[in-house]
DNA sequence: GCGACAG
DNA sequence: ATCTTGTCGC
């Protein structure tokens, strides 16, 4: 079971940050897509009963047909605030991912990895607490700056903090908005952003989120009835 | 100081 | 994230 030290307040937490970002690896491309499985991990939040549920779905990266699914309840323990968004989701997504039978291979996470105010988004976070090889796939650009990629399936452009690219929006759809890839741990950039495009063949966002997004949307409406 | 700000 | 019906468009 892995451990989660919970700080005690916001500059603590960012500390914790800055120590665990050097354990991030990023000079592996990662498991190369269709192959193998894929995890989505998501929560839900009922802020008035205090509940947290968090969703692992594993899928089949060649058919993307589920292999396995679990959920896992608990309490809210971290408010939200930009920046430290891991310390909020990751409990109960460690949760989830431990009561999993089927092995993970890669996860998809909602938000960022590297494209983080500190490089260590909960992308990041949750590779380095896992050993998995993490990605983050977010719907907004929190605060960087993209040029508008292509209009088609498979056009990008570079997130950028100043010159720094730790990113891309990467359109998924035509007709729709991007979505905002970055590596957490163990995988490379192009190949972050082939695992979404393949997730993503029919919807902007990858299945593996749509999938986590319905499971714990269900699991919680369930756990506060 | 003010605003912006993954989920 | 979450509150929430109908509705514009393909």
């Amino acid at each position: 079971m892995t451990t989660f030290p919970m700080p005690a307040d916001e500059a603590e937490a960012r500390a914790l940050q800055d120590v665990l970002r050097e354990r991030v690896v990023l000079d592996e491309s990662g498991p190369p897509p269709g192959t193998g499985h894929v995890t989505g991990v998501d929560v839900a939040y009922d802020e008035e009963r205090d509940v947290v549920v968090a969703a692992a779905v594993v899928l089949d990266a060649a058919t993307l047909d589920v292999v396995d699914r679990s959920t896992a309840r608990g309490k809210v323990t971290f408010p939200y605030v930009p920046g430290l968004l891991a310390f909020r989701e990751i409990p109960a997504v460690l949760a989830a991912l431990e009561a999993l039978t089927a092995d993970p291979g890669l996860v998809v996470c909602d938000g960022y990895g590297r494209a983080h105010p500190r490089r260590f988004g909960l992308a990041s976070h949750l590779g380095v607490l896992t050993g998995l090889p993490v990605i983050g796939v977010a719907k907004n650009p929190f605060t960087f700056r993209y040029g508008q990629p292509g209009p088609h399936r498979g056009d990008f452009s570079p997130l950028l903090d100043g010159e720094e690219e730790v990113g891309r929006a990467l359109r998924t759809q035509e007709g729709t908005r991007p979505v905002f890839v970055s590596v957490g741990h163990r995988t490379g950039l192009d190949n972050a952003c082939a695992h979404t495009l393949a997730l993503a063949r029919d919807f902007r966002q990858p299945e593996t989120t749509r999938r986590a997004d319905a499971l714990c949307r269900a699991a919680l409406r369930e756990a506060v009835a």
